[in-house]
DNA sequence: GCTGATGCGTC
DNA sequence: GTCGGAC
DNA sequence: GTCCGACGACGCATCAGC
């Protein structure tokens, strides 16, 4: 028996009128005990607020203009509920939920029809997503109308809240990972470690609803899984990061690109945007670097590309966009615009995770790694003016500034800590 | 073919 | 990327 | 301290309409 996705509704509205987190987490618990494995990843992608999990290479491409012509489309007149409900509530689902209610009479043919289920509307997201080439945007309207058409005014409201990405219910994934934990009674840290791994808490929930225990203590790094980047925090100068990293720190380039992930097995290389998106096919020469330089069969690698001018000087960074969303025309483009790579991390080498290991460490097997690909200009000190000055030959250099990493410091996925400070 | 509207993704 | 707000 | 949402500039792809 499949779920409602009304069930789902009225999760959503509670979490939405509660604070309290405690209170969050054990209704989710329950929720979740009750989803059978198929059900366990759709409904724990749209609690967060997402159509399908977090590294998944599918878009709606229905945004609030294309959702706002439908909505008068099925409401008719009541399109004054809509606005005064939205400048009441603040909240587009909400509003759309009070123009549902007040159009019912129109849509009465559809309430005959049997409740939409979890699974349903996944599928329907899937369709929308797969909708391409002419014709397709018609087609998306009547996919997204077909599927607001058969709710509630109740899953109206939360439809659309995850078709235009805007879930507000103050239940983040933080909470939700602890709700996944209680649900199947592992301990925090093993789910917060495959979802580091995994990328997404429902995939995650996923295994463990079908796998158990085991399932989830298999888990490690996949090669061409994208792993969620480290992030940093800002220091106001170089004087501030020394005195956070206890004296000494690392301080590398920062160059003013587009930080990428790069996954090597054996001759196969595929590269990850900072959205973990597959991004491989705009950087053709970074893969045949990689291929070329790279000392080890299978690897993880992060860097980060700039343009640079027939010099070889950095340029600005709007041209390094013009390559990246490029479908055609790559290789004029190429020729147009180059890109040089900076290696700065190694996350995983030849079955190893190397996450635990300290920055100094990662970088000393990254160098043994890179072959001739450059890393990032490093200077590991304790003092001050050496560090102003490399902040000023960087500058100069055309670079955006510098980074500081902790010298003890680990590689914490998806987190933004003090352990990386940029200046 | 060209242009505008729309949505997405980078920083 | 930045900022400010909520907890 | 950590998380989230709102914000902005820019460039590209895609489709619709001419």
């Amino acid at each position: 028996m499949e779920i409602p996705f009304m069930a789902l509704a009225e999760l959503c509205e509670k979490l939405e009128e509660t604070s309290k987190r405690n209170l969050m987490v054990s209704v989710v618990t329950a929720f979740l005990e009750r989803l059978s494995p198929d059900e366990v990843e759709p409904a724990v992608s749209m609690i967060l607020g997402r159509p399908f999990p977090r590294w998944s290479p599918r878009v709606l491409d229905v945004g609030w203009t294309t959702l706002t012509k439908i909505i008068r489309r099925l409401t008719k007149t009541n399109w004054k509920v809509f606005s005064q409900a939205f400048s009441e509530t603040g909240d587009v689902g909400s509003a759309v939920k009070a123009v549902f209610e007040a159009s019912k009479p129109y849509r009465q043919a559809t309430l005959l029809e049997k409740p939409l289920t979890i699974m349903e509307v996944r599928r329907s997201f899937e369709s929308i997503a797969e909708a391409s080439g002419a014709g397709s945007r018609e087609k998306r309207e009547r996919l997204v109308e077909a599927l607001l058409s058969a709710a509630e005014p109740l899953e109206a409201k939360y439809l659309v809240k995850i078709l235009i990405g805007e879930m507000r219910t103050g239940f983040h994934e933080g909470l939700m990972e602890l709700a996944v934990a209680k649900a199947f009674h592992v301990p925090l840290e093993d789910v917060q470690r495959a979802c580091m791994m995994l990328g997404d808490v429902g995939e995650v929930a996923a295994l463990l609803k079908t796998g158990g225990k085991e399932a989830l203590s298999k888990v490690g790094f996949r090669v061409f899984r994208p792993v969620r980047l480290m992030m940093a925090q800002t220091a106001e100068n170089v004087e501030e990061a020394l005195r956070e990293h206890g004296g000494e720190t690392a301080f590398e380039y920062k160059f003013d690109g587009a930080r990428i992930q790069i996954h090597k097995d054996g001759a196969a290389v595929r590269i990850f945007s900072r959205r973990l998106t597959d991004v491989t096919q705009s950087l053709p020469e970074i893969v045949e670097l990689v291929q070329r330089e790279v000392k080890a069969e299978k690897a993880i690698l992060e860097g980060e590309v700039i343009a640079v001018d027939a010099d070889g000087k950095p340029m600005a960074f709007q041209h390094l966009m013009r390559r990246f969303k490029r479908v055609r025309g790559i290789e004029e483009t190429r020729r147009r615009i180059p890109v040089r790579l900076f290696l700065f991390d190694v996350l995983y080498l030849n079955g190893q995770s190397l996450i635990h290991e300290p920055y100094v460490e990662r970088r000393r097997i990254l160098s043994e790694t890179s072959g001739e690909i450059p890393l990032a200009n490093q200077l590991v000190t304790r003092n001050a003016q050496a560090a102003e000055q490399f902040l000023k030959m960087a500058l100069d250099e055309g670079h955006e500034g510098l980074m500081a990493k902790r010298l003890d410091g680990d590689y914490t996925p998806g987190i933004r800590g003090k352990k990386w400070l940029k200046i």
